[in-house]
DNA sequence: ACAATAATTTAGGTATACCTAAATTATTGA
DNA sequence: TCAATAATTTAGGTATACCTAAATTATTGT
C-alpha cells in the first residue's frame, strides 16, 4: 500500500504544499520551509523524494516551487479533514477555545484512524466548517466550495458577514475573539487607508481599525446593504 | 527537559517493562522484542541506551532483563493513564467497543497534551477502571489498588466477580464478550482439571470450560457465598 | 545588461531506531 | 558435568529525516 509510505512527515508536507499553493501559484521552498520549521536545504531533499516517488505526490521542477499531484491532493485533504474535524470536535465536546485547538490537532490529525474520523464526524453531524469557519472536506474528500472573499478588499460603504478566519496564532486568535471578529458576525467597512491598507471596521456600537496582516486573512461574504 | 527525549519508540518501551515486570520479575529481551514486535538485538541496544540515560529510566544488567527506575516508571504511569483513560473515553463518547479500542489508543496515547488528558478525565468523572476493569493511574500517577486475584487460581465451590480483563486481542475479547466473561460478571467454579488447568465456569445459567490461557488473564475478587 | 542580492540546491554529515548474522553467555537435561 | 539448546548481546548495516556550509541559479534595480 502506498498509504505505509506516507510517513508523519510527508503528511505534514503535502498539508502545507496543498495550503501554500491554494493560491494558484506553487508553493516555494522557503515558504515550505518556513511553515514547518525545516531548513531550505532539507524541503529541497523532501520535495524531491515526493516528486519522485512512485506515483508521484508532486509536481516539482528546480526552482519553480511544489504543487500536489492528484494523488498528493488526495493524502492532504485526508489530513486537513481530519484536522479540521478534529478541531471541531475539541470544541464541541471537550470545551476547547478556537485559539487552543490548532496543535492539538496538529499532533492528532496524523494518528486517527479512519474509523475514528468517521465516527466523530457523525457525532458532529457532518460540520461543514470547523471553528475557524474553515471548511471540512467531506468524506469523498472534494472541499465545499467557500465563496468568501479577502476582508482587506473590502471598501467603505460595505456591509459583510465574516465567513472564515485563517490563522492559527492563539495571540491572535484570543485578540479578535475580544473584539468579536469571528465567523457570523456582521461587519461593515467605514474608512480604508490606501497607505498603509488599513480598514476601520464597524462591528456593533464599536470601530476598530485593522491592519491588511490580518484583514487578508478573514474571510468574508458580502451582505446587501438594501435587499 | 527531559521529557523532550521521551521519544514515542520509548514511551513503549518504558509501558511494556512496566506491564511485563509487574510480576516482580524483570522485563527479559526476548519478551520486550515479542510485545514490541522488534527483533530482540534491537531491545538489547534500546535498553542499553534507557539505562545509560541520565537520569537512567531503567535498570539493566547484562542476561537479566530490565526493570524501572523511579524516573522510567513516572513516564510509564503517564503513559498507561493517557492510554486507559483513551480507552474509557472511546467507549464512553464514540461508542467503541471494548475490543476496538486498544489500537486506536496505541497511536493517541504518545500525541495528547496533558490538557487534553485531563479535559477527558474530568469529562469522565476521574474513573478509576478502563472499559476491561484495569486501574487508571490518578492524576498524580499513582496506581489504584487492586486486590483482585487470577481466576486461574480459584477452585470448585468458590464464586467470584470478574474485575478486569487483561487482554487486547479484539477476536479474544469479542469472544468473552459474548460469554457474557466482562467485568462485573458473577461467576462460580464448577470443576478444575489439574492436567490442564481448565476450569468449568457457571454465569447465570451457562457452564462453560475456559482454560489457562484465558483464566490467567481473569482477575476477579472473591465472593463470600453465604455471608 | 549585469552586478548585487535572494532563493535554492548540492554535498557531506548526524541521530534515531530499526535490521541481520555471528558470537557469546546461560540454562537444562541426560 | 557438560554438551545441546535457548537467550542474549555484539558488530556492522540501513532508512528516514533532519542539519550546516558551500555552490549554484534566479531576480532585481540601476
Amino acid at each position: 500500500m502506498i498509504n505505509d509510505i506516507i510517513t508523519q512527515s510527508i503528511q505534514d508536507y503535502l498539508k502545507h504544499i496543498f495550503e501554500l499553493s491554494e493560491g494558484g501559484s506553487p508553493a516555494s521552498t522557503n515558504d515550505l520551509a518556513a511553515r514547518l520549521k525545516i531548513a531550505p536545504a532539507s524541503v529541497t531533499g523532501m520535495v524531491q523524494k515526493l516528486a519522485a516517488a512512485n506515483p508521484p505526490l508532486v509536481n516539482y521542477r528546480k526552482h519553480q516551487g511544489a504543487t500536489l499531484t492528484d494523488e498528493g491532493k488526495r493524502f492532504a485533504l485526508e489530513i486537513i479533514r481530519h484536522h479540521r474535524l478534529l478541531e471541531t470536535w475539541l470544541v464541541e465536546t471537550l470545551g476547547y477555545t478556537w485559539d487552543e485547538v490548532h496543535e492539538e490537532a496538529c499532533r492528532l490529525e496524523h494518528v486517527i484512524s479512519e474509523d475514528f474520523e468517521a465516527r466523530i464526524a457523525a457525532a458532529l453531524g457532518h460540520p461543514s466548517r470547523d471553528p475557524h469557519g474553515e471548511p471540512i472536506p467531506g468524506a469523498d474528500l472534494k472541499m465545499p466550495e467557500d465563496g468568501s472573499t479577502s476582508l482587506s478588499s473590502l471598501r467603505p460603504e460595505q456591509a459583510a458577514t465574516i465567513i472564515r478566519v485563517n490563522a492559527n496564532d492563539p495571540d491572535l486568535l484570543r485578540h479578535l475573539d475580544e473584539l468579536g471578529l469571528v465567523p457570523g458576525a456582521k461587519i461593515e467597512i467605514i474608512t480604508h487607508s490606501p497607505f498603509d491598507g488599513n480598514l476601520t471596521i464597524k462591528l456593533d456600537k464599536s470601530e476598530y481599525v485593522i491592519g491588511p496582516a490580518i484583514t487578508n486573512n478573514i474571510f468574508v461574504e458580502l451582505n446587501l446593504r438594501y435587499p
